[in-house]
DNA sequence: CCACGAAGATAGTATTACTATCATATAGGA
DNA sequence: TCCTATATGATAGTAATACTATCTTCGTGG
């Protein structure tokens, strides 16, 4: 028997859902590795019509526009790494352990999950890095965030959170860590492979000494 | 007499240099206002000519394209900011200070500086936190690197990471916390401003929180 | 007074980001 | 079995974008 993981969508990130069809999964499947190849910006429903075999027509019956899909595919990332933080520290008791857990989680590269066969999240976490803060780095973040396309990101922000307030209750900056830590597990890594000299990782490229920057840098901070 | 400031800019950065007329200098001032008000997405070279009163083709005299420009004004403003840290710790002399003094510079907002009629730096300010990032999450990263087009940001965050240093010799990831404090001193203002749940800074909007938060962060990880 | 370079004026092109319409296939229900 | 709703395919068209090219004019410096 073959497991299915799906995760939860909020309905207003598409126009007709992807994950009901063929058609819909393609666009998606396709959607990242092309954005992966050639950048967002270079990105366009007509390039990937024809890396699928369909019509520009077509994709935007699911999207409306190349933005969308951006955070759509943003918002499934965000929804996939927080069921993962889930699972993995449910069984944790220690929240320091917990902590570690989700800070590994965050800042190493992932391998595909073969239950969702539609999406391949080792790519999908490159993509993140380089234009996960593009979906929301707009004159339209407030409205895009009053129909919720955020919430994926804002839910694990919290979760983090509050694992933070578990090591220490009286810290006060437990979800601007937390974003720090989101936000940097990525950045660093950009910075690592790209603009080196903006890091201490060197060219060797070796992700555990971004894990070691973030874990002493939250528990320094959140030490009594 | 009058005083002026000249950031020296680097000339691949530019076809012809726009300190050099009027039109250069109109192309920056308008420029700047024109991404603030519509966002660097929506900005096209054909507004701000309109807006200048002068033709599309004048502009690309001046920039290759709007991503250049943005690059330009992004270089103008880091090089700016390290002049000004230059200018306020010079005479400090314990480190802890300077640093403070250092995040204090990054993560308020600033007055116009009237030495620089061309620029406003109050809506700089505004602008490189919304599309500073921009200039680097792309897929030329590496070859504008290679032309030392980020060499303004690169400065600045080795200039902080010595300060770092200063504190404490055996910090192990002064470029790395830098780097952090930078990026942080922005996206925790944009954050505070449209996504304030992924901050601890609520909907009062007060910039020296976020100082606290950074304050907290770097001198629980550099204390020894 | 001439030469040169900066700027203005105008035109043109390929691509992008859509929207609209009509035809076809097909799957599910009456 | 037929009917119909719905997804998709095929095609066309438009306004805006991102340039490139050319020719003229204007002003300054030698």
């Amino acid at each position: 028997m073959e497991l299915q993981l799906q995760i939860k969508m909020n309905e207003k990130l598409f126009l007709r859902n992807p994950e009901h069809s063929e058609l819909g999964k393609k666009i998606i499947l396709h959607g990242i590795q092309l954005i992966y190849k050639n950048g967002f910006e270079a990105f366009t429903f007509k390039k990937l019509a024809e890396d699928i075999g369909t019509t520009e027509a077509g994709i935007y019956r699911y999207f409306e526009n190349k933005h969308r899909l951006l955070i759509y595919i943003s918002a499934w990332y965000w929804g996939w790494l927080e069921y993962r933080v889930t699972v993995h520290t449910n069984n944790i008791k220690d929240p320091v352990q917990k902590l570690k857990k989700v800070i590994k989680l965050l800042a190493t590269a992932v391998e595909d999950d073969n239950r969702t066969s539609h999406v391949n999240e080792s790519i999908l976490h490159q993509i993140i890095i380089t234009e996960g803060s593009k979906t929301y780095l707009t004159k339209k973040v407030s409205e895009d965030n009053k129909d919720h396309l955020f919430q994926p990101y804002k839910n694990l922000c919290a979760k983090i959170g509050s694992i933070i307030l578990e090591c220490n209750p009286k810290y006060k900056y437990p979800k601007s860590l937390s974003s720090t830590i989101i936000e940097m597990a990525h950045f660093q890594n950009f910075f690592m492979n790209n603009l080196p000299s903006l890091t201490d990782f060197g060219k060797n490229k070796d992700e555990l000494k971004i894990v070691l920057f973030l874990e002493d840098l939250v528990f320094s901070s959140i030490k009594k």
